[in-house]
DNA sequence: CTTTCTGCAAAAGGTTTGCAGTTAG
DNA sequence: CTAACTGCAAACCTTTTGCAGAAAG
């Protein structure tokens, strides 16, 4: 089911609800790391749910602009942003053995503190970690 | 000209001598950014030295496995690889403003350091930092 | 002389555009 | 009812593959 606070984050924006972006939004909602819009569709088939990868590319562009979703900018790939005010930061770590992916609560301070030490007149609006390797169940 | 320096790398690796390979090379060093085989081909052009695309292609894989070049993560974007070092960490700054990408030569031992210590157990195998927000410039 | 490399053509993959018909508000 | 949205077709751009000829070592 789709998490009523995402409906509302949808229906607040100036954008129409509709089944193929209640179902993007589901999915989105529903996995634990970033997809494009190929996976989306994909895992809308998954579910028996039948969306164009065209509509796709353009939900997410709408999506991006009224900031319910976040691009990473690299990767053609978005998730769900959970802070939008706040900020689009994100930390996870992929297990490469058991696949889990863990999000990590990390103190962004320490990490970004001295990234602005060193390259100073930088404003930093936006981060993205990724680590994978092996979790301590899998080491 | 092209760096003799950079050119020993080349002859150092398993790597044919040829002169695609020493007008990518040269491009790639004289340029202050990370540059897509378009760009290298479109700066090749306006030298008046014509490369196929397609041969750019094949030579930054090949740079790319012989560490010559780095390949920045998602954005099919090569600069020279000035430490030769696990290819598999990245960090970037891309900037939302004029969407200039750097690569930023950051330890990856005050990072890695602290999150070892809080989640014991994981080995991380490889990273991506991905960092946005306002360049030096543009701020 | 052998193996690697290049250039061309074509295929494959990802993303965008145009348009007619549908649906939310 | 109207503006926004979807789905399909097709265009477009990026990247990969196959192959014959050229060049490096």
């Amino acid at each position: 089911m789709l998490d009523s606070k995402l409906l509302d984050r949808l229906k607040d924006s100036k954008l129409k609800v509709t089944l193929p972006r209640r179902i993007v939004l589901e999915i989105l909602s529903e996995a634990d790391k970033p997809l494009n819009p190929y996976e989306i569709v994909d895992l809308a088939k998954a579910n028996g749910k039948k969306i164009d990868t065209v509509t796709v590319y353009r939900i997410m562009d709408a999506f991006e602009d009224s900031n319910i979703v976040h691009k990473l900018k690299g990767q053609s790939k978005y998730m769900i942003c959970e802070h939008p005010c706040d900020d689009h930061c994100h930390h996870q770590f992929i297990c490469d053995s058991c696949g889990d992916v863990s999000d990590l609560h990390i103190s962004d301070e320490s990490f970004i503190g001295e990234l602005i030490k060193k390259f100073p007149g930088i404003k930093i609006e936006a981060h993205y970690f990724e680590f994978s390797g092996l979790c301590k169940n899998c080491n």
